[in-house]
DNA sequence: AGCGCCGGTATACGTTCGTTTACTTTCGCG
DNA sequence: CGCGAAAGTAAACGAACGTATACCGGCGCT
Protein backbone atom coordinates (compact mmCIF):
# COMPACT_ATOMS: atom_id res chain seq x y z
CA UNK A 1 0.00 0.00 0.00
CA UNK A 2 0.93 3.28 -0.93
CA UNK A 3 1.43 5.64 2.32
CA UNK A 4 2.94 2.45 4.56
CA UNK A 5 5.40 0.72 1.69
CA UNK A 6 6.39 3.48 -1.14
CA UNK A 7 4.67 2.19 -3.80
CA UNK A 8 7.73 0.65 -5.68
CA UNK A 9 5.89 -0.99 -8.98
CA UNK A 10 2.94 0.72 -8.14
CA UNK A 11 2.10 4.45 -9.13
CA UNK A 12 -1.32 5.59 -8.73
CA UNK A 13 -1.05 9.15 -6.97
CA UNK A 14 -4.49 9.63 -6.69
CA UNK A 15 -5.13 6.43 -4.99
CA UNK A 16 -2.80 7.31 -2.76
CA UNK A 17 -3.61 10.65 -1.77
CA UNK A 18 -6.62 9.10 -1.12
CA UNK A 19 -5.85 6.77 1.73
CA UNK A 20 -3.93 9.24 3.19
CA UNK A 21 -6.35 11.95 3.42
CA UNK A 22 -8.61 8.81 4.68
CA UNK A 23 -6.19 8.25 7.60
CA UNK A 24 -5.57 12.17 8.35
CA UNK A 25 -9.05 12.43 8.35
CA UNK A 26 -9.65 8.87 10.37
CA UNK A 27 -7.17 9.71 13.00
CA UNK A 28 -8.54 12.77 13.86
CA UNK A 29 -12.41 11.95 13.80
CA UNK A 30 -11.72 8.68 15.35
CA UNK A 31 -12.62 6.74 12.71
CA UNK A 32 -13.19 5.67 8.78
CA UNK A 33 -17.38 5.63 9.88
CA UNK A 34 -17.34 9.40 10.48
CA UNK A 35 -15.60 10.71 6.96
CA UNK A 36 -17.64 10.99 3.81
CA UNK A 37 -16.68 10.55 0.52
CA UNK A 38 -17.30 13.64 -0.78
CA UNK A 39 -14.74 15.11 2.40
CA UNK A 40 -12.44 12.78 1.26
CA UNK A 41 -12.31 13.63 -2.09
CA UNK A 42 -11.89 17.13 -0.82
CA UNK A 43 -9.37 17.04 1.29
CA UNK A 44 -7.52 14.57 -1.81
CA UNK A 45 -8.47 17.61 -3.99
CA UNK A 46 -10.30 15.19 -6.27
CA UNK A 47 -13.70 15.70 -7.77
CA UNK A 48 -16.18 13.53 -5.96
CA UNK A 49 -16.54 10.30 -8.45
CA UNK A 50 -12.99 9.98 -8.02
CA UNK A 51 -13.18 7.96 -5.12
CA UNK A 52 -15.33 4.93 -6.95
CA UNK A 53 -12.24 4.57 -9.53
CA UNK A 54 -10.20 3.00 -6.63
CA UNK A 55 -12.44 1.89 -3.68
CA UNK A 56 -16.13 0.25 -3.87
CA UNK A 57 -16.71 2.20 -0.73
CA UNK A 58 -14.93 3.42 2.74
CA UNK A 59 -14.98 0.09 4.42
CA UNK A 60 -12.92 -1.16 1.18
CA UNK A 61 -10.38 1.82 1.91
CA UNK A 62 -10.26 0.36 5.35
CA UNK A 63 -9.76 -3.24 4.38
CA UNK A 64 -6.51 -2.16 2.30
CA UNK A 65 -5.07 -0.07 5.48
CA UNK A 66 -5.62 -3.18 8.03
CA UNK A 67 -3.97 -5.20 5.66
CA UNK A 68 -0.67 -2.91 4.96
CA UNK A 69 -0.60 -2.20 8.95
CA UNK A 70 -0.56 -6.45 9.11
CA UNK A 71 1.84 -6.41 6.88
CA UNK A 72 4.25 -4.04 8.40
CA UNK A 73 3.70 -4.84 12.11
CA UNK A 74 4.27 -8.89 11.00
CA UNK A 75 7.57 -7.93 9.09
CA UNK A 76 8.58 -5.51 12.16
CA UNK A 77 8.10 -8.55 14.86
CA UNK A 78 9.37 -11.28 12.50
CA UNK A 79 12.75 -9.32 12.78
CA UNK A 80 13.17 -8.98 16.14
CA UNK A 81 11.78 -12.49 17.24
CA UNK A 82 14.84 -13.90 14.92
CA UNK A 83 17.59 -11.77 15.82
CA UNK A 84 16.56 -13.14 19.84
CA UNK A 85 18.99 -14.68 21.56
CA UNK A 86 17.66 -13.68 25.11
CA UNK A 87 14.77 -14.97 26.22
CA UNK A 88 14.64 -12.09 29.08
CA UNK A 89 14.65 -9.11 26.14
CA UNK A 90 11.46 -10.71 24.59
CA UNK A 91 8.83 -8.32 25.44
CA UNK A 92 11.38 -5.25 26.23
CA UNK A 93 12.55 -5.44 22.17
CA UNK A 94 9.09 -6.57 21.42
CA UNK A 95 7.29 -3.48 22.64
CA UNK A 96 10.16 -1.26 21.45
CA UNK A 97 9.78 -2.10 17.91
CA UNK A 98 6.18 -2.03 18.24
CA UNK A 99 6.34 1.70 19.67
CA UNK A 100 8.50 2.93 17.50
CA UNK A 101 6.42 1.54 14.55
CA UNK A 102 3.50 3.05 16.17
CA UNK A 103 5.42 6.49 16.13
CA UNK A 104 6.74 6.39 12.42
CA UNK A 105 3.14 5.44 11.25
CA UNK A 106 0.85 6.92 14.16
CA UNK A 107 -2.46 7.44 11.79
CA UNK A 108 -2.61 4.09 10.36
CA UNK A 109 -2.05 2.59 13.54
CA UNK A 110 -4.18 4.72 15.41
CA UNK A 111 -7.08 4.14 13.25
CA UNK A 112 -7.01 0.83 13.18
CA UNK A 113 -6.47 0.42 16.51
CA UNK A 114 -9.71 2.26 16.68
CA UNK A 115 -11.63 0.22 14.31
CA UNK A 116 -10.96 -2.68 16.61
CA UNK A 117 -13.90 -0.96 18.01
CA UNK A 118 -15.97 1.01 15.83
CA UNK A 119 -19.05 0.92 13.82
CA UNK A 120 -18.38 -1.39 10.78
CA UNK A 121 -18.36 -4.86 11.58
CA UNK A 122 -16.26 -6.08 8.96
CA UNK A 123 -13.44 -3.90 9.71
CA UNK A 124 -13.75 -5.12 13.82
CA UNK A 125 -13.47 -8.46 12.26
CA UNK A 126 -10.40 -7.63 10.33
CA UNK A 127 -8.87 -6.03 12.95
CA UNK A 128 -9.90 -9.33 16.00
CA UNK A 129 -8.05 -11.59 12.96
CA UNK A 130 -5.02 -9.28 12.99
CA UNK A 131 -4.91 -9.42 16.64
CA UNK A 132 -5.35 -13.35 16.69
CA UNK A 133 -2.66 -13.98 13.95
CA UNK A 134 -0.15 -11.89 16.33
CA UNK A 135 -1.30 -13.64 19.29
CA UNK A 136 -0.32 -16.75 17.63
CA UNK A 137 2.80 -16.06 16.70
CA UNK A 138 3.43 -14.84 19.66
CA UNK A 139 2.49 -18.10 21.80
CA UNK A 140 5.07 -19.53 19.23
CA UNK A 141 7.86 -17.73 20.26
CA UNK A 142 6.65 -17.71 23.76
CA UNK A 143 6.74 -21.96 23.54
CA UNK A 144 10.43 -21.76 23.03
CA UNK A 145 11.37 -19.85 26.27
CA UNK A 146 12.39 -22.06 28.80
CA UNK A 147 9.91 -20.43 31.73
CA UNK A 148 6.82 -21.07 29.73
CA UNK A 149 7.80 -24.19 27.61
CA UNK A 150 5.71 -26.47 29.54
CA UNK A 151 2.29 -24.35 29.60
CA UNK A 152 -0.02 -25.70 27.10
CA UNK A 153 -0.61 -23.88 23.71
CA UNK A 154 -3.54 -22.95 24.00
CA UNK A 155 -3.08 -21.10 27.27
CA UNK A 156 -0.30 -19.27 25.88
CA UNK A 157 -2.54 -18.12 22.84
CA UNK A 158 -5.35 -17.05 25.28
CA UNK A 159 -2.70 -15.04 27.35
CA UNK A 160 -0.85 -13.85 24.07
CA UNK A 161 -4.22 -12.46 22.85
CA UNK A 162 -4.62 -10.59 26.21
CA UNK A 163 -1.73 -8.73 26.23
CA UNK A 164 -1.97 -7.98 22.18
CA UNK A 165 -5.78 -6.67 23.38
CA UNK A 166 -4.17 -4.46 26.17
CA UNK A 167 -1.27 -3.28 24.06
CA UNK A 168 -3.70 -2.01 21.71
CA UNK A 169 -5.75 -0.38 24.14
CA UNK A 170 -2.73 1.57 25.80
CA UNK A 171 -1.02 2.63 22.29
CA UNK A 172 -4.74 4.31 21.86
CA UNK A 173 -3.80 6.55 25.41
CA UNK A 174 0.41 6.44 23.95
CA UNK A 175 -0.56 8.42 20.95
CA UNK A 176 -2.50 11.11 22.56
CA UNK A 177 0.66 11.44 25.65
CA UNK A 178 3.10 13.87 25.82
CA UNK A 179 6.91 12.73 26.10
CA UNK A 180 6.86 12.15 29.93
CA UNK A 181 3.54 10.19 29.64
CA UNK A 182 4.75 8.13 26.76
CA UNK A 183 7.45 6.54 28.92
CA UNK A 184 5.40 6.04 31.55
CA UNK A 185 3.13 3.88 29.21
CA UNK A 186 5.63 1.84 27.71
CA UNK A 187 7.03 1.26 31.14
CA UNK A 188 3.50 -0.17 32.71
CA UNK A 189 2.46 -1.48 29.39
CA UNK A 190 5.73 -3.75 29.82
CA UNK A 191 4.91 -4.31 33.51
CA UNK A 192 1.54 -5.62 32.64
CA UNK A 193 3.00 -8.10 29.97
CA UNK A 194 5.42 -9.29 33.03
CA UNK A 195 2.82 -9.27 35.35
CA UNK A 196 0.46 -11.45 33.35
CA UNK A 197 3.34 -13.99 32.40
CA UNK A 198 4.13 -14.23 35.64
CA UNK A 199 0.59 -14.83 36.99
CA UNK A 200 -0.16 -17.43 34.41
CA UNK A 201 3.42 -19.45 35.93
CA UNK A 202 2.19 -18.93 39.35
CA UNK A 203 -1.27 -20.13 39.16
CA UNK A 204 0.33 -23.14 37.73
CA UNK A 205 -0.52 -26.40 39.44
CA UNK A 206 2.70 -27.14 40.77
CA UNK A 207 3.16 -30.67 39.34
CA UNK A 208 2.86 -29.47 35.51
CA UNK A 209 1.96 -33.20 34.85
CA UNK A 210 -1.37 -32.09 35.98
CA UNK A 211 -3.57 -30.34 33.27
CA UNK A 212 -7.77 -30.01 32.68
CA UNK A 213 -8.58 -26.59 31.40
CA UNK B 1 -32.69 8.26 34.96
CA UNK B 2 -35.84 6.84 33.82
CA UNK B 3 -34.38 3.99 31.82
CA UNK B 4 -32.45 2.76 34.41
CA UNK B 5 -34.05 3.46 37.69
CA UNK B 6 -37.78 3.74 36.83
CA UNK B 7 -38.51 7.05 37.50
CA UNK B 8 -40.31 7.30 40.92
CA UNK B 9 -40.51 11.08 41.88
CA UNK B 10 -40.17 12.35 37.77
CA UNK B 11 -42.27 12.25 35.09
CA UNK B 12 -41.37 13.00 32.15
CA UNK B 13 -42.39 10.62 29.50
CA UNK B 14 -41.07 12.17 26.30
CA UNK B 15 -37.47 12.17 28.02
CA UNK B 16 -37.66 8.47 28.42
CA UNK B 17 -38.68 7.85 25.19
CA UNK B 18 -35.46 10.01 23.66
CA UNK B 19 -33.24 7.89 26.07
CA UNK B 20 -34.49 4.65 25.63
CA UNK B 21 -34.69 5.00 21.40
CA UNK B 22 -31.00 6.64 21.94
CA UNK B 23 -29.82 3.23 23.74
CA UNK B 24 -31.34 0.97 21.09
CA UNK B 25 -30.09 3.09 18.11
CA UNK B 26 -26.56 3.56 19.62
CA UNK B 27 -26.02 -0.56 20.45
CA UNK B 28 -27.30 -0.91 16.96
CA UNK B 29 -25.53 2.03 15.35
CA UNK B 30 -22.37 1.50 17.67
CA UNK B 31 -22.21 4.93 19.15
CA UNK B 32 -23.83 7.69 20.47
CA UNK B 33 -22.25 9.34 17.21
CA UNK B 34 -23.69 7.69 14.90
CA UNK B 35 -27.59 8.35 15.54
CA UNK B 36 -28.69 11.96 14.31
CA UNK B 37 -31.50 13.96 16.02
CA UNK B 38 -34.11 13.76 13.81
CA UNK B 39 -33.65 9.51 13.93
CA UNK B 40 -33.77 10.09 17.14
CA UNK B 41 -36.81 11.54 17.62
CA UNK B 42 -38.29 9.59 14.98
CA UNK B 43 -37.53 6.04 17.14
CA UNK B 44 -39.10 8.40 20.06
CA UNK B 45 -42.20 9.16 17.94
CA UNK B 46 -41.71 12.94 18.66
CA UNK B 47 -41.13 16.06 16.16
CA UNK B 48 -37.42 16.74 15.61
CA UNK B 49 -37.67 19.83 17.66
CA UNK B 50 -38.81 18.11 20.71
CA UNK B 51 -35.21 16.97 21.65
CA UNK B 52 -33.87 20.15 22.34
CA UNK B 53 -36.77 20.45 25.01
CA UNK B 54 -34.68 18.13 26.91
CA UNK B 55 -31.73 17.72 25.88
CA UNK B 56 -28.70 20.66 24.41
CA UNK B 57 -27.13 18.07 22.20
CA UNK B 58 -26.66 14.21 21.40
CA UNK B 59 -23.67 14.42 23.93
CA UNK B 60 -26.17 15.81 26.89
CA UNK B 61 -27.73 12.74 26.57
CA UNK B 62 -24.56 10.44 26.86
CA UNK B 63 -23.14 12.32 30.04
CA UNK B 64 -26.65 11.36 31.29
CA UNK B 65 -26.74 7.60 30.46
CA UNK B 66 -23.24 7.07 32.02
CA UNK B 67 -24.04 9.37 35.07
CA UNK B 68 -26.94 6.56 35.09
CA UNK B 69 -24.32 3.22 34.51
CA UNK B 70 -21.99 4.94 37.18
CA UNK B 71 -24.43 4.96 39.48
CA UNK B 72 -25.71 1.11 39.22
CA UNK B 73 -22.26 0.04 38.94
CA UNK B 74 -21.21 1.39 41.97
CA UNK B 75 -24.75 0.55 43.92
CA UNK B 76 -23.96 -3.00 42.89
CA UNK B 77 -20.61 -3.53 44.01
CA UNK B 78 -20.70 -1.47 46.98
CA UNK B 79 -23.52 -4.03 48.11
CA UNK B 80 -21.29 -7.11 46.89
CA UNK B 81 -18.21 -5.59 49.19
CA UNK B 82 -20.35 -4.68 51.82
CA UNK B 83 -21.41 -8.73 52.61
CA UNK B 84 -18.27 -10.05 51.58
CA UNK B 85 -16.67 -12.55 54.28
CA UNK B 86 -14.13 -14.62 52.31
CA UNK B 87 -11.35 -12.49 50.62
CA UNK B 88 -11.25 -15.91 47.90
CA UNK B 89 -15.03 -14.89 46.51
CA UNK B 90 -13.88 -11.64 45.55
CA UNK B 91 -13.53 -11.64 41.98
CA UNK B 92 -16.05 -14.33 41.63
CA UNK B 93 -18.50 -12.50 43.01
CA UNK B 94 -18.05 -9.14 41.82
CA UNK B 95 -17.80 -10.42 37.88
CA UNK B 96 -21.06 -12.20 38.84
CA UNK B 97 -23.17 -9.18 40.06
CA UNK B 98 -21.07 -7.03 37.01
CA UNK B 99 -22.29 -9.68 34.18
CA UNK B 100 -25.84 -9.74 36.07
CA UNK B 101 -26.27 -5.98 35.87
CA UNK B 102 -24.88 -6.05 32.00
CA UNK B 103 -27.39 -8.49 30.96
CA UNK B 104 -30.23 -6.67 32.67
CA UNK B 105 -29.32 -3.38 31.34
CA UNK B 106 -27.28 -4.18 27.64
CA UNK B 107 -27.70 -1.44 26.03
CA UNK B 108 -27.10 0.99 28.36
CA UNK B 109 -24.19 -1.09 29.21
CA UNK B 110 -22.84 -1.98 25.86
CA UNK B 111 -22.99 1.74 24.27
CA UNK B 112 -21.23 3.57 27.61
CA UNK B 113 -18.49 0.82 26.85
CA UNK B 114 -17.92 1.21 23.91
CA UNK B 115 -17.92 5.22 24.18
CA UNK B 116 -14.75 4.86 25.72
CA UNK B 117 -12.91 4.76 22.54
CA UNK B 118 -15.82 6.17 20.69
CA UNK B 119 -15.48 9.68 18.88
CA UNK B 120 -16.68 12.39 21.46
CA UNK B 121 -13.76 13.70 23.63
CA UNK B 122 -15.98 14.07 26.00
CA UNK B 123 -17.64 11.12 26.22
CA UNK B 124 -14.08 9.11 26.16
CA UNK B 125 -13.45 11.07 29.11
CA UNK B 126 -16.83 10.24 31.31
CA UNK B 127 -15.82 6.33 30.47
CA UNK B 128 -12.30 7.01 31.38
CA UNK B 129 -13.30 8.25 35.00
CA UNK B 130 -15.64 6.19 35.78
CA UNK B 131 -12.97 3.62 35.12
CA UNK B 132 -10.86 5.55 37.42
CA UNK B 133 -13.24 5.80 39.95
CA UNK B 134 -14.21 2.10 39.84
CA UNK B 135 -10.19 1.20 40.39
CA UNK B 136 -10.08 3.70 43.63
CA UNK B 137 -12.41 1.62 44.59
CA UNK B 138 -11.35 -2.13 43.96
CA UNK B 139 -8.04 -1.11 45.02
CA UNK B 140 -9.31 -0.07 48.42
CA UNK B 141 -11.15 -3.00 48.81
CA UNK B 142 -8.44 -5.19 47.59
CA UNK B 143 -5.75 -3.49 50.23
CA UNK B 144 -8.16 -5.39 53.05
CA UNK B 145 -7.26 -8.54 51.69
CA UNK B 146 -5.11 -9.98 53.72
CA UNK B 147 -2.53 -11.29 50.20
CA UNK B 148 -2.84 -8.21 48.87
CA UNK B 149 -1.99 -5.71 51.95
CA UNK B 150 1.50 -5.47 51.61
CA UNK B 151 1.66 -4.06 47.89
CA UNK B 152 1.40 -0.02 47.88
CA UNK B 153 -1.99 1.56 47.41
CA UNK B 154 -1.03 3.11 44.21
CA UNK B 155 0.11 -0.28 42.45
CA UNK B 156 -2.94 -1.73 43.60
CA UNK B 157 -4.72 0.96 41.94
CA UNK B 158 -2.62 0.52 38.63
CA UNK B 159 -3.46 -3.11 38.40
CA UNK B 160 -7.48 -2.48 39.22
CA UNK B 161 -7.61 -0.23 36.25
CA UNK B 162 -5.91 -2.69 33.93
CA UNK B 163 -8.75 -5.11 35.45
CA UNK B 164 -11.36 -2.72 34.80
CA UNK B 165 -10.14 -1.83 31.31
CA UNK B 166 -9.83 -5.76 30.62
CA UNK B 167 -13.51 -6.42 31.64
CA UNK B 168 -14.72 -3.78 29.65
CA UNK B 169 -13.39 -5.06 26.71
CA UNK B 170 -14.48 -8.19 27.57
CA UNK B 171 -17.96 -7.63 28.01
CA UNK B 172 -18.45 -5.88 24.75
CA UNK B 173 -17.75 -9.56 23.38
CA UNK B 174 -20.02 -11.31 25.88
CA UNK B 175 -23.19 -9.24 24.90
CA UNK B 176 -22.80 -10.65 21.15
CA UNK B 177 -21.85 -14.05 22.33
CA UNK B 178 -23.94 -16.89 22.74
CA UNK B 179 -25.05 -18.53 26.06
CA UNK B 180 -21.57 -20.84 25.95
CA UNK B 181 -19.51 -18.52 24.64
CA UNK B 182 -21.21 -16.75 27.27
CA UNK B 183 -19.77 -18.86 30.23
CA UNK B 184 -16.39 -19.33 28.55
CA UNK B 185 -16.06 -15.49 28.13
CA UNK B 186 -17.17 -15.11 32.04
CA UNK B 187 -14.53 -17.91 33.29
CA UNK B 188 -11.86 -16.46 30.87
CA UNK B 189 -12.71 -12.97 32.55
CA UNK B 190 -11.90 -14.56 35.86
CA UNK B 191 -8.66 -16.05 35.38
CA UNK B 192 -7.55 -12.84 33.25
CA UNK B 193 -8.54 -10.77 36.86
CA UNK B 194 -6.74 -14.21 38.90
CA UNK B 195 -3.55 -14.17 37.00
CA UNK B 196 -3.02 -10.87 36.76
CA UNK B 197 -2.77 -10.25 41.22
CA UNK B 198 -1.30 -13.02 41.12
CA UNK B 199 1.37 -12.11 38.70
CA UNK B 200 1.39 -8.64 40.86
CA UNK B 201 2.10 -10.68 43.68
CA UNK B 202 5.15 -12.69 41.39
CA UNK B 203 6.94 -9.83 41.01
CA UNK B 204 6.88 -8.35 44.06
CA UNK B 205 10.78 -9.19 45.03
CA UNK B 206 10.07 -9.99 49.00
CA UNK B 207 6.84 -11.69 49.46
CA UNK B 208 7.41 -15.03 50.09
CA UNK B 209 3.97 -15.48 51.50
CA UNK B 210 1.94 -16.75 48.83
CA UNK B 211 -2.02 -17.56 49.27
CA UNK B 212 -2.96 -16.99 45.94
CA UNK B 213 -6.28 -14.76 45.62
C1' DA C 1 -3.04 5.66 -36.99
C1' DG C 2 -6.53 4.06 -34.29
C1' DC C 3 -8.72 1.82 -30.29
C1' DG C 4 -9.69 1.14 -25.52
C1' DC C 5 -8.98 1.65 -20.91
C1' DC C 6 -7.78 4.31 -16.89
C1' DG C 7 -8.25 8.11 -14.02
C1' DG C 8 -10.03 12.30 -13.95
C1' DT C 9 -13.91 16.07 -14.28
C1' DA C 10 -18.51 18.35 -13.96
C1' DT C 11 -23.04 18.00 -12.81
C1' DA C 12 -27.33 16.60 -11.31
C1' DC C 13 -30.83 14.06 -8.29
C1' DG C 14 -33.01 12.95 -4.30
C1' DT C 15 -32.19 12.38 0.70
C1' DT C 16 -31.27 13.47 5.09
C1' DC C 17 -29.82 16.33 8.29
C1' DG C 18 -29.51 20.06 12.53
C1' DT C 19 -31.54 23.82 14.13
C1' DT C 20 -34.72 27.73 14.58
C1' DT C 21 -39.11 29.75 14.67
C1' DA C 22 -43.75 30.55 15.85
C1' DC C 23 -47.72 28.45 17.46
C1' DT C 24 -50.52 25.27 20.52
C1' DT C 25 -51.87 22.39 24.42
C1' DT C 26 -51.75 20.98 29.08
C1' DC C 27 -51.49 21.62 33.86
C1' DG C 28 -50.10 22.97 38.58
C1' DC C 29 -50.88 26.66 41.46
C1' DG C 30 -51.58 31.29 43.66
C1' DC D 1 -60.02 32.17 37.19
C1' DG D 2 -55.85 33.20 35.10
C1' DC D 3 -51.30 32.65 33.92
C1' DG D 4 -46.83 31.05 33.18
C1' DA D 5 -43.95 27.30 32.45
C1' DA D 6 -43.26 22.80 30.33
C1' DA D 7 -43.76 19.89 26.48
C1' DG D 8 -45.36 19.24 22.26
C1' DT D 9 -46.23 20.40 17.04
C1' DA D 10 -45.51 21.84 12.01
C1' DA D 11 -42.80 24.11 8.87
C1' DA D 12 -38.99 26.03 6.96
C1' DC D 13 -33.85 27.10 6.16
C1' DG D 14 -29.59 25.95 4.03
C1' DA D 15 -26.25 22.63 3.92
C1' DA D 16 -24.10 18.28 3.18
C1' DC D 17 -24.33 13.93 1.64
C1' DG D 18 -23.88 9.34 -1.62
C1' DT D 19 -24.04 8.02 -5.97
C1' DA D 20 -25.03 7.89 -11.10
C1' DT D 21 -24.22 9.63 -15.50
C1' DA D 22 -21.94 11.61 -19.35
C1' DC D 23 -17.93 13.36 -21.03
C1' DC D 24 -12.69 13.95 -21.79
C1' DG D 25 -7.55 13.57 -22.13
C1' DG D 26 -3.55 10.70 -22.21
C1' DC D 27 -1.23 6.36 -22.50
C1' DG D 28 -0.04 1.76 -24.10
C1' DC D 29 -0.80 -1.35 -27.76
C1' DT D 30 -1.38 -3.57 -32.12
Amino acid sequence: MGALNPPATEDRPGRDRLIAAALQLAAAKRSFADIGVRELTRAAELSPGAFYRHFADLEALGQEVIRAVEAALHEALAEVWAGLQDAEQLSRLSLRAYFQLVQTHQDAFIVCARERYGASRSLRAAMRNLQQGLARDLARVLAHTPALAPLPLAELEAAALDVVEHVNIRMLDYVEADAADRRRIRQSTERFVQSHFAGLLALRPRTPAQSAA
